[in-house]
DNA sequence: GTCTATACCCAGATAGAC
DNA sequence: GTCTATCTGGGTATAGAC
């Protein structure tokens, strides 16, 4: 907060955030971080003890800027038809990076519950953060209980989630395309 | 095919598709398979002389048991539609096993992808397999084009895989359950 | 076909000079 | 705050006895 750093952690962080979700987080070394940051090995001890800290850092970046998309979400629609449509349409959007890596947040959960990792708990907040800001949207659209809009934000986190998993697989960003402008119609098609 | 073998590397392959699904690919090392089939680790070399080439025999039998399902529903369905009602069962039937590991084909593929992995395309036959299989059955079906078939068949494998991917993250398989029922309304739905 | 022993490398992590 | 040098552990892979 108040420390006279040069940006060097944060540097390290945005580094790390950008190689976790290109390689991994298991297949990421040090040195990695470290050529990429274009510091020595040594020195990553005095801003990061361990590994795990990394980690936790790069999940609290993320978290960080997902809430702050939600929020612009929040103010950018005007309905909550709308907003859920910014959702929807950040798939078109970033269509050539999920190509590439699939989904940040899909990718990380997955691998860190193989790996049984501490900081699971961690990164699946990132989820929640979209599932109850969607479920949120489906309570404000209107006629239906808390319930039940949650179940319509797992559903449509759950295509989200697959359209980027066969994306990546088949290396198809069209198919992204065209699964989002289903989606739009199965949302226009849900009643108020 | 007339190996004498014993079944020592039947055992090696057997083991090795387990652990990968539970701990993936990158984090099963030869100790802990060796360790599994208890095996030293030396002589683990004279069955595979990589683990690469591990990998690719536990892909190879994932294709073969796969292709062996596949033939099964093709049988076991007296329409189209019950072929792949067997598909979308497959899920709630493995319930337990999604929910602690994922989906097999899923998981896999998407470390291989980070990974750069030279096997990813043997891999991704997996996926290709179910969506052929699909596919096939969509055109059945009737009243449709090959490419549309085609599309329904990734859509339907994409549910599958942001099913797989949610219940996973979220520890639950509840929502396994009310997704599969769903994916049956939509199957129902599908008109001639 | 199975074992022990070992070479070799790369990863995470530490010590201490500057 | 950054560096070089180094320790330690685990991983893949090999050699050679049985």
């Amino acid at each position: 907060m108040d420390k006279p750093t040069t940006g060097t952690r944060e540097r390290i962080v945005d580094t790390a955030d950008r190689l976790f979700y290109e390689r991994g987080y298991g297949h990421t070394s040090f040195a990695d971080i470290a050529a990429a940051v274009e510091l020595s090995r040594g020195n990553f001890y005095y801003h990061f003890k361990s590994k795990d800290e990394i980690l936790a850092a790069v999940i609290d970046l993320r978290r960080a800027r997902t809430q702050a998309m939600l929020d612009g979400w929040s103010t950018a629609g005007a309905t909550p038809r709308e907003r859920i449509g910014c959702f929807i349409d950040m798939m078109a959007m970033n269509a050539a990076a999920i190509r590439r890596n699939g989904c940040p947040v899909g990718t990380l959960c997955t691998e860190l519950a193989k790996l049984e990792h501490p900081a699971l708990p961690q990164a699946n907040t990132l989820f929640s953060l979209f599932r109850e800001w969607l479920g949120a949207q489906f309570v404000q659209l209107g006629g239906r209980a808390a319930a039940d809009a949650d179940s319509l934000a797992m559903h449509l986190l759950a295509r989200s989630q697959g359209i980027a998993t066969l994306a990546n697989a088949f290396d198809d960003a069209g198919f992204i395309r065209h699964e989002v402008s289903q989606l739009h119609g199965w949302l226009d098609a849900i009643g108020t």
